[in-house]
DNA sequence: AACATGACCATTA
DNA sequence: GTAATGGCCATGT
């Protein structure tokens, strides 16, 4: 309980992205419910323990991946995306008209 | 309570 | 293309 709602909310909605998709902080925020708090999907995910949630599928609005305090994960997104079939340039961005996901309305 | 920090973003110049 | 600005708000000191 020291895990409010509004975190699972968003990580229902990481949990929506299928393979070998990307979407955005800001996307996510606004799927969730939460327009302009990219920020808090940031944090959310930084505080996050369920490792049945695909956050490595969600990267910035540039179509790079956030840069963390430690280099670690940084790599590691990457090299899971590359898997999924995400391409990088050689900028280490990842092309958002090709890549994004974009989910269909009810 | 104030203040700083953070896996962010859109707008404007 | 870069830089500055305002918005957003949980968390920790």
């Amino acid at each position: 309980m020291t895990e409010p709602k509004r975190n699972a909310r968003i990580y229902a909605v990481v949990r929506r992205i299928p393979k070998g998709r990307v979407a955005t902080y800001g996307q996510i925020a606004e799927l969730a419910g939460l327009p302009r708090q990219a920020r808090q999907v940031g944090y959310a995910l930084a505080a996050l323990r369920d490792g049945r949630v695909p956050w490595h599928r969600v990267i910035n609005a540039r179509g790079e991946i956030s840069p963390r305090a430690e280099a670690g994960p940084d790599e590691l997104q990457r090299e899971l995306l590359e898997r999924e079939g995400v391409a990088f340039d050689a900028l280490g961005r990842v092309s958002l008209a090709t890549h994004r996901w974009q989910p269909r309305l009810r």
